[in-house]
DNA sequence: CTAAGATTCAAACGAACGTTTGAACTAGGC
DNA sequence: GCCTAGTTCAAACGTTCGTTTGAATCTTAG
């Protein structure tokens, strides 16, 4: 009851509410009356504390990601001199980089399921002011994990290597803001599924933890999974040979089966 | 110069136009004047062929939905009658489902990279009636490849089935959606990654034909990568026996490494 | 030609938007 | 006490939103 309580008190409760808000109903569906009725401030605070509309949805981010970005450069620091030169497996770069992010859904100090939805869900916004935010914040560690997935696998071509990076920032983004659609469009629930019974486990922490034993398989399959046609150029070996790296190289047929 | 064309005339540009637009800024981004500007009508004409925004937003997906349920259920009818009962490879479904969309992209008449990109964007739109809409037009479609998928892998939980249905939908969706957000983040064309050089081929029908190069291989990766840990209950066998999914069996060594 | 229906048009509607204003209130230092 | 800087407040700003209106125009059939 003795430090400054009002000024920290307003604006974080701002930025709490305005996270939870453009998570259910994205930027545009975010009024500023909602925001400030929400968090029981005047409707001029906003402006006030934070400038404008734009840059407040910029300090929700910069508030968040900061953690993330150095976590992610810290643990690919780790790994790489731990590795004394040694080319990292495709399995630690990976965990690397969507295990530090799935942290943040256990952790609601760092923003827990809710900030791990708004992010996922915020990267395919429109607006372009948030496109060229999410660009430059993001730009250092995207080239980071992608020079040591290039380092990784030196027998796959570099223009496979982004585009399955980009498939797996897919799979990940839309599989965690997108819950809640999954289960409409299956009519199931996916607690029920995955056999913990509790309905409304979309903000339960422990859904991250589940979330991440599904995703890093699935990525890390895809990930490795054989070159399409026409681009087993050299030596096929997508799959290192370290021990638990190791996968089978079967042709796939996939392709032109009906076209 | 007899036909009524005015009606179809009017109906048709807003339809092409809204299309874009909302491809280009989202739902809630794209006022009516932008959409009765660039379709040079009068502004109430959308609410007097349409009726609403929103009803016109259903009316732009309806256009194309249509075709693309009816070529799901007729491949996927075609090839259970072909396979005569027995079980089909996971990759026949994956090609079935994620094929027929792509094909999308390569024919303008079918709406082309727009309604494609527009699509994959959509799916993350937070509006409630959108959510609503698509959970309709999708139930049976996506009922129907659920189903195919437990009978075509039926030693794997149906719940992990579920999850990487929505990992793949995800993959997808993301990377017909956003392939500019990629183009920024990893500050490199794609088109020239892949070794194409044409600048905007973002909406090149090429494209899509390249998509789908990519993206099935990885699809049919993740799908079939190993169960994660704790849950490899029966004889582990993700992959079936036939012999183009035929596929190695090794436990993955992800989970738990440093948390 | 004319009556009837379908479509287009300019103009306005009320509501909601993000933002700004200037006064009121709340501290702490002198 | 008063002054100053920081913060909150009610009220209004001008703009844009989706929608509606009623007359004007076009199209078609009798």
């Amino acid at each position: 009851m003795s430090d400054q309580k009002s000024n920290h008190d307003t604006r974080e409760r701002i930025l709490d509410v305005a996270e939870r808000l453009f998570m259910a109903h994205g930027y545009e569906g975010t009024s500023m009356r909602m925001i400030t009725t929400g968090a029981e401030v005047n409707l001029a605070a906003v402006n006030y504390h934070f400038g404008s509309k734009e840059a407040l949805l910029r300090e929700v981010f910069r508030r968040r990601l900061g953690w993330l970005n150095r976590e992610r450069l810290q643990v690919l620091d780790a790994l790489e001199s731990e590795a004394a030169g040694a080319p990292l497996k495709p399995s630690q770069i990976l965990e690397a980089f969507f295990g530090t992010l799935l942290r943040i859904g256990e952790d609601s100090s760092l923003g827990g399921m809710t900030f791990l939805r708004l992010l996922g869900r915020t990267l395919t916004e429109p607006a372009e002011f948030i496109r060229t935010f999410f660009a430059s914040e993001y730009a250092e560690v995207i080239d980071r994990y992608k020079q040591a997935l290039f380092t990784a696998l030196p027998d796959v071509p570099k223009a496979e290597i982004v585009w399955r990076l980009h498939f797996m920032l897919g799979a990940m983004s839309y599989a965690i803001a997108g819950t809640d659609v999954l289960r409409v469009v299956t009519g199931c629930e996916l607690g029920d599924l995955a056999g913990e019974g509790t309905a409304d486990a979309v903000d339960d922490p422990a859904l991250a933890r589940r979330l991440a034993q599904r995703l890093m398989p699935f990525l890390l399959g895809g990930l490795r999974a054989p070159l399409p046609l026409g681009l087993e150029s050299r030596t096929f070996s997508l799959a290192s040979s370290s021990e638990d790296d190791a996968q089978a190289q079967t042709p796939n047929h996939l392709q032109e089966k009906q076209s």
